[in-house]
DNA sequence: AATATCTTTCAAATATTATTGAAAGTTTAG
DNA sequence: CTAAACTTTCAATAATATTTGAAAGATATT
């Protein structure tokens, strides 16, 4: 396989997947873009490769910024802005699941502590129906965040390792 | 507050959940109210409550059926088929997790295997960058695919307590 | 201060995805 | 077999999300 055919093919292979995990397909391809790219680029670069226009371009980028997985890079003597993506995937992957536990699963344990506040009687069918599913949800809920809390501290061989033998 | 708003809430609450998620968002409200109702709802009762069309219901029915979270209920005697959802969490949970592995992930494995074969001299710059960056995204893909299989042949208290010990 | 270079914004246009509803399909009962 | 009861399909429509591009905003340069 040819560089570009192979370049287009992870790009695409990315945005599909970007797309199928609340992530707008061009700013999983920006990403991707990025992430092979050995040099940062600029937005104009971006526009021309992608063949986006420059307001997506820019909002995509800011975006990414906003996520922390894209940096600002200037070069002395240019007033253009160049941008570059974090390489190690690992902290791309702690970056994305902080975010998105801060984005995600914090509103949604909040709301469920509330609703469990239902009133009515205890033995109502319906209202031990809904506040069971609510707190069976919130436990497995919190389980989680706490996981991914914990994995977001430990690095990629220490957690990996940790896992290895939890599960040999 | 009263059963009434606690429910929409809930409902709309994992609704938009389910849409950062990749989930549409009425998929989502109906497995949230099966998840909460104490008894099997006919189509019929779900179009009702959710204001949404028989063509929609069914489809949407069916959606969850092919996820494994919602299954068919027959009852002697009776033509129409009634709706139930697992109500562990956990099995939810862990549902999800194989059907996404199955779907988005294996397939995602299977092309940045396919793009390591890259044709041109390993010392250019940008095969280089490329070939790194796919080698670097396959790993960290295969560890979370890794763990991921391991933790749904757990259950959850197996997990969670090993989780606990592992972040002890 | 005027101009050039680059970035940002946002209303309008486009593309994508979800939803409807009526018609066709299926199954059971009489 | 025919009608009734229910389910499924799918083309048309509506809703939502994304993208464009031109204008406005910055900031540096002459």
């Amino acid at each position: 396989m040819k560089y570009n055919l192979a370049k287009d093919k992870f790009i695409q292979t990315w945005g599909t997947l970007g797309s199928s995990w609340g992530i707008s397909r061009t700013m999983a391809q920006v990403h991707a873009l990025l992430l092979i790219s050995p040099e940062a680029l600029s937005a104009e670069e971006i526009m021309a490769d992608l063949k986006i226009s420059r307001g997506n371009a820019n909002m995509t980028i800011r975006d990414l910024m906003g996520w922390g997985l894209v940096f600002k890079e200037l070069r002395a003597g240019d007033r253009k802005e160049y941008f570059i993506a974090e390489k190690d995937i690992w902290k791309v992957a702690k970056q994305i699941i902080k975010e998105r536990r801060k984005r995600e699963i914090e509103p949604v344990l909040a709301v469920l502590e509330e609703l469990k506040k239902i009133e009515g009687a205890k033995d109502d069918k319906k209202n031990k129906a809904f506040v069971e599913a609510v707190t069976n949800i919130e436990s497995v809920v919190e389980k989680a965040d706490f996981a991914l809390d914990r994995a977001i501290k430990l690095d990629e061989n220490a957690l990996v390792n940790a896992l290895f033998k939890l599960f040999k």
